[in-house]
DNA sequence: GACCAGGCACATC
DNA sequence: GATGTGCATGGT
């Protein structure tokens, strides 16, 4: 398995290049942008944050005390924006009760144990808790999504029902533990799925995998 | 107008 | 443990 994840990888990379994953400013726009697109494209999250960066409210301190309603009303674009506020408001008491707002002293936390805690705040999930270590505090963990997994059961290298920890673990058990070649992976993925693997062509003649 | 997008929590069986 | 449902805007 090892030899094919990597053979896929090599095919990936070599048909889409570099990338740059993740399209952000800041540490903590790529926390924020997590929780914006969920199950949303990223072009709608991209004009939520540009609502907030306009108004001069994209810092930790400024959305911790920005009203909820205030928000919601901000990230609209994002779609289901009144439980995104409530997420976000969720996550930023979080990590101010506990970190005090500063990214610097949550990515001391190991790296388990921190993927507990972010599990455990409502509306952040497995991918949404991955995303943030691996692309905003760049620890050596595999991001499962939506793409991810209807690539690999497509081309047979997973079952249907097949859970998050079980995908995440082909990766992560056969592969070299590298943010790089992790951050890289995923996006790639997530490139091939959006060019190539659609939901409703479930038959795909010219995947480049193939 | 249908379908989909870089999920998640919760209810119910 | 599996399955269904609400959440919602914007692009194709």
């Amino acid at each position: 398995m090892t030899r094919k994840l990597n053979l896929i990888y090599n095919k990936l990379y070599t048909r889409f290049g570099t990338q740059n994953w993740w399209p952000a400013d800041t540490t903590f726009e790529v926390i924020v942008g997590a929780i914006l697109t969920q199950n949303t494209n990223w072009q709608n999250v991209e004009k939520a944050i540009v609502n907030l960066k306009q108004y001069r409210l994209f810092s930790p301190q400024r959305l911790y005390r920005l009203r909820k309603e205030k928000l919601a009303a901000l990230i609209k674009p994002t779609g289901y924006y009144n439980l995104k506020a409530k997420r976000l408001k969720e996550f930023l008491n979080f990590f101010f009760t506990f970190y005090k707002g500063s990214i610097e002293r949550m990515s001391l936390v190991n790296t388990e144990k921190l993927r507990q805690q972010l599990l455990s705040v409502r509306g952040i999930g497995p991918e949404t808790a991955d995303s943030i270590l691996l692309y905003a505090l760049e620890k050596p963990v595999f991001v499962v999504d939506a793409y991810t997994r209807r690539i690999l059961s497509r081309h047979h290298f997973i079952k249907d029902a097949a859970t998050y920890k079980e995908i995440q673990n082909l990766f992560m058990k056969n592969l070299k533990k590298s943010v790089k070649l992790f951050n890289e992976y995923h996006a790639l993925l997530v490139r091939l799925g959006k060019d190539f693997c659609l939901k409703n062509k479930p038959r795909c003649q010219i995947c480049p995998l193939r």
